[in-house]
RNA sequence: GCGGCGUUGGUGAAGUGGUUAACACGCUGGUUUGUGGCACCAGUAUGCAUGAGUUCGAUCCUCAUACGCCGCC
């Protein structure tokens, strides 16, 4: 089958939904906060870990996994699932965001017909069509394939922006007509930049398709807070009730709130696992960077009241010495902490709608989080 | 004892008779939102062993002293 969504609730006070998404791997509830696996694998971690902080659906990448191992590896390896070892769903994405930043000359290489672009592993010329993302994301039988859009940088003009949404439409119907995957739910992607009028034309016209889920594309490019806001009210409120909403790419903790306000179901983020990476963990207080002195000698957990496997066993300290000496488990730590962290707070969220205090939650957790900035 | 060479920041070091002493590492902060690149950005020696001299001006020239390395008796 392919995914299923029911709504069960809006919060009273705002458009904030509680839901449940029925996938062949067992029912999620939404809001809800997607790890990102890029290469058939969230960095560093394994599965036992993911299921350890609650993950739900997880993410993979299209261009990827496309290069290597390529989709017939994986088709062979009986889907992405099984060689992964992941009994949970997974969503991939079309590829699209990688090759415009891997396109060089954008006027040229961006075509109606697809985008050329050089291979970031061996530079040879590859193109990427809509059919083409679809066909992969068919063979590597994830649950639920995006199509194939273009995410322009921010800011364009109206006259760009209105070109590259009909161009996203009908590269759109292009991957539909090419969709042959029963297992697999395909997604919509609204985009329109900041202009009102184009995100509603884009939003509607991609409804009329009639794909299995809706996403928000083109926010988290560079532009302001209230401006990225506002991309999402001006594309939500044409989406139908009884579908999924996806914001893309989206993971800060504040904006991730700021999205299920507003109506949004699913986010993914790099966020997490990158800033781990580099050392930095989110907090309720902020996020903390490992590398300071201060934590030199700090007996303390990432954070005494989290529940996750790194709390519950690792010291700042000890962290903040793995991460300054550069040995891989600092990043794996900080990883399991950041999504536990994500994750849990779209679990308080829920309860939250539950609750019809979404807007209370709002506040007390922005306070909160912002106290050390204002220092 | 004599002679040669050397002494620049936390470290390795470059360099010049004249406004802000290169670079690297380290250190201290910061950034990161559909992850090509696993990194990027910023700060970090009011001072060039010590003292005296030459000079309009010395880290750079001269002398002495201290310390280090090498060679000779």
């Amino acid at each position: 089958m392919k995914i299923e969504y029911s709504l069960l609730k809006t919060e009273k006070n705002t458009k904030a939904r509680l839901g449940k998404i029925k996938t062949n791997y067992g029912t999620y509830d939404t809001p809800m906060f997607m790890p990102v696996g890029t290469r058939a694998t969230v960095k560093s971690l394994s599965k036992e870990e993911l299921k350890a902080a609650h993950a739900g659906i997880i993410l993979s990448n299209t261009y990827h996994l496309w290069l290597r191992p390529g989709p017939d590896v994986i088709k062979n390896c009986g889907g992405l699932h099984k060689f992964m070892s992941w009994d949970g769903p997974i969503l991939t994405d079309s590829g699209g965001f990688q090759v415009f930043s891997l396109a060089k000359n954008k006027e040229k290489d961006i075509t109606e017909e697809g985008v050329h672009f050089k291979s970031h592993i061996d530079g040879k010329e590859l193109f990427l069509t809509p059919e083409k993302s679809i066909e992969i994301q068919n063979k590597l039988d994830s649950d639920i394939a995006m199509s194939f859009d273009e995410c322009p940088p921010y800011p364009v003009t109206y006259d760009y922006m209105k070109k590259s949404v009909e161009r996203t439409l009908r590269w759109a119907k292009r991957g539909k007509a090419v969709h042959n995957n029963p297992n697999q739910a395909l997604f919509g992607i609204v985009q329109g930049g900041e202009f009102q009028d184009l995100r509603e034309y884009s939003c509607k016209e991609t409804v009329k398709m009639n794909f299995d889920g809706y996403s928000i594309g083109g926010t988290s490019v560079g532009e302001d807070k209230p401006t990225m806001y506002k991309m999402i009210d001006d594309g939500i409120r044409y989406l139908p009730e009884d579908k999924v909403r996806y914001l893309m790419g989206v993971g800060d903790p504040i904006d991730i709130i700021e999205g299920v306000i507003r109506g949004v179901d699913i986010f993914d983020c790099v966020l997490p696992t990158r800033i781990a990476r580099h050392g930095q963990a989110f907090t309720r207080t902020g996020k903390i960077n490992l590398n300071n002195a201060q934590y030199k000698e700090d007996l303390e957990p990432i954070e005494k009241e989290c529940d996750c496997y790194t709390c519950k066993n690792y010291s700042r300290a000890y962290i903040r010495h793995l991460i300054t000496t550069g040995e891989t488990l600092g990043g794996r730590l900080l990883s399991i902490h950041n999504i536990r962290f994500l994750i849990k707070l779209t679990e308080e969220l829920r309860e939250a709608i539950k609750n019809d205090t979404i807007l209370e939650y709002r506040q007390k957790f922005i306070e909160k989080y912002q106290t050390k900035k204002e220092k």
